[in-house]
DNA sequence: CTCAGTGCAAAAGCTTTGCATAATA
DNA sequence: TATTATGCAAAGCTTTTGCACTGAG
């Protein structure tokens, strides 16, 4: 309960902009993404969603994920040819690694992601507010199921 | 002329892969990319093809896409949401660097991208094939402008 | 001659949008 | 009560696929 209370506390705060309205819809849409340890396209949210809201709409959760893009509440992830991932905007920088093999993706902290993102600003003159790091190959169980 | 000798055995060379046919299509498109300085999607790769060859298909781009890609001739890039594009694989790595205002892709070299690799790879016991930095901000131009 | 590749059209995703209704501030 | 947000359905885009035909080897 006291948990609860504080996430919707939280969400409350989270969703007050000028303009904006905190719905059910928004709430629960923010509170999967934040539970889905990232990675989430937004068919998968839809279904999560349903689960608790069964009359939500598919093109609310477009919206929504627009809307908290804009906010800068979630990061929109590219990892394959087809699908976008959303997952909250992380404290600590992680970044991707992606199996060519079974499609499983591994995050992996990345220390020198800060230093090269400031010699990268210096050198291009540029104001960088983002990175992703993605890398892709075989992890190991495919490597072994190959030999 | 000897360039265009050249050009045509290169691309026959390149192109010469146990089942694969060289076709007028393949080396076209595989010209276009090559001379598109990367960035270019299927669409405008499709344009500009059918400058040369008004009755080439879509899907015949996208088709060729595929085959260069699994080739390893070219790499797919992710910028935006929606579009990918699509180069030919440099031999020095280069990365991205996103501009937010104006949408401008900027290249830029990343010496340390070998040694991230290694380490990545080292830790994870993962077999890198490929990785990609993309970074988002705000060029001069737009910082300035903004100001 | 054979089979890979092409063109065309249709289908299949994923995402966006128009409009009337519902709900928040 | 004034807008913002939603649901539904339809449209829009990019990409893929089936099939008969063409063309490279």
């Amino acid at each position: 309960m006291g948990t609860k209370n504080t996430s919707l506390e939280n969400t409350r705060q989270i969703l007050s902009a000028p303009g904006l309205r905190i719905t059910s819809q928004r709430a629960l849409i923010l509170e999967i993404i934040r539970q889905g340890q990232g990675h989430l396209d937004a068919d998968e949210v839809y279904r999560r969603a349903r689960q608790k809201q069964p009359r939500l709409s598919l093109s609310t959760v477009y919206r929504t994920l627009q809307t908290l893009k804009k906010l800068g509440l979630i990061e929109e992830v590219h990892f394959d040819e087809t699908h976008h991932h959303y997952e909250i905007k992380p404290p600590t920088e992680h970044h991707h690694l992606v199996c060519l093999g079974c499609g499983r993706v591994f995050e992996f902290q990345y220390p020198l992601a800060r230093l090269v993102k400031r010699k990268v600003a210096e050198a291009k003159d540029f104001k960088i507010t983002g990175s992703e790091v993605r890398m892709t190959g075989y992890c190991p169980r495919c490597r072994q199921e190959s030999k």
